[in-house]
DNA sequence: AGCCAGGGTCTGC
DNA sequence: GCAGACCATGGC
């Protein structure tokens, strides 16, 4: 089910599987902040939004029509069916339970180079640290929007930097990381947009190149930001939970979903503690 | 104090 | 190809 009505420069949606607080604390995106019981803050292609969970529906909060359909609807991604995904999953049983769990989660289509790097700053770190190390970098070297808020730093400015202009920004060893992950994509030794367009396999090599960026590094920037569903992150929280939920490896129905079976995975992993 | 966090690099076999 | 030390930082 899927209705959009566009009313006074806002957008109301309803529509099937997308719960917010689960889309935005399942760990694919670390920049989204409850303002308030039922009011979401976020920046993200360089624009502010405001998302409200209002009763039945939900609200983008001044936004045309325009730029829903140009950038939104791609971005929560509101054209894919993830009752039907979640039908063809539920063909085994331990992930028809993972799904029923965390079936508000939609996959998030963000920015390729704020992935990367927010990924590359995840490593051996944890969630409310990269959320903080985050914060820091943008707002000292992202564009600032107005009301305290900050664009995610584009990668030519990023490259510019060396170790010590990131030294208070405090993301320790990983900074080394980023520079290496801004030079490379911004002179076009790794163009982000065309892995989009790649297969699987070459894509993830592709962004292993860059200093710093292994296989779930990679994984997670081809699911959060590039559209390859079939990649599977593979961190300590699923490696714990594959051990107990999955022992001989992954059903064969998750064929070509297994991002999204990962993330109902993981939010049932993170949320009851396996 | 020691362990852990949405891992990866580097070295040594 | 694979194991093991090491990597900054902060919360518990």
């Amino acid at each position: 089910m899927r209705e959009i009505t566009f009313k006074n420069n806002n957008v109301y949606i309803k529509c099937d599987n997308f719960n917010l607080d689960m889309t935005f604390d399942c760990g694919q995106a670390f920049r989204f902040k409850k303002i308030s019981d039922n009011l979401w803050q976020t920046v993200a292609y360089g624009k502010k939004l405001v998302i409200e969970d209002a009763d039945g529906f939900i609200v983008l909060r001044d936004v045309t029509e325009n730029e829903f359909y140009s950038l939104w609807e791609n971005y929560f991604d509101l054209k894919r069916d993830y009752n039907e995904i979640i039908k063809v999953l539920s063909a085994d049983k331990t992930l028809k339970i993972a799904a029923k769990y965390g079936k508000g989660i939609r996959i998030l289509n963000q920015e390729p180079f704020e992935t990367l790097c927010s990924f590359i700053i995840s490593q051996n770190n944890n969630i409310p640290r990269i959320k903080g190390i985050i914060d820091r970098l943008c707002k000292k070297y992202g564009e600032y929007l107005g009301e305290d808020l900050y664009a995610f730093p584009t990668a030519s400015v990023l490259a510019n930097l060396n170790e010590e202009d990131l030294k208070d920004i405090r993301m320790g060893f990983r900074a080394r990381y980023i520079i290496d992950a801004a030079k490379k994509v911004s002179q076009g030794e790794v163009d982000l947009n065309k892995l989009k367009f790649l297969d699987y396999k070459t894509a993830q090599n592709k962004l292993m190149t860059i200093l710093g960026v292994g296989p779930k590094v990679a994984d997670c920037t081809l699911l959060f930001s590039l559209n390859h569903f079939e990649a599977f992150p593979k961190d300590v929280w699923i490696k714990r939970a594959m051990e107990v939920l999955f022992p001989n490896g992954l059903p064969d129905c998750v064929k070509g979903y297994e991002g999204i079976a990962q993330q109902y995975i993981f939010y049932y992993a993170i949320n009851k503690k396996i």
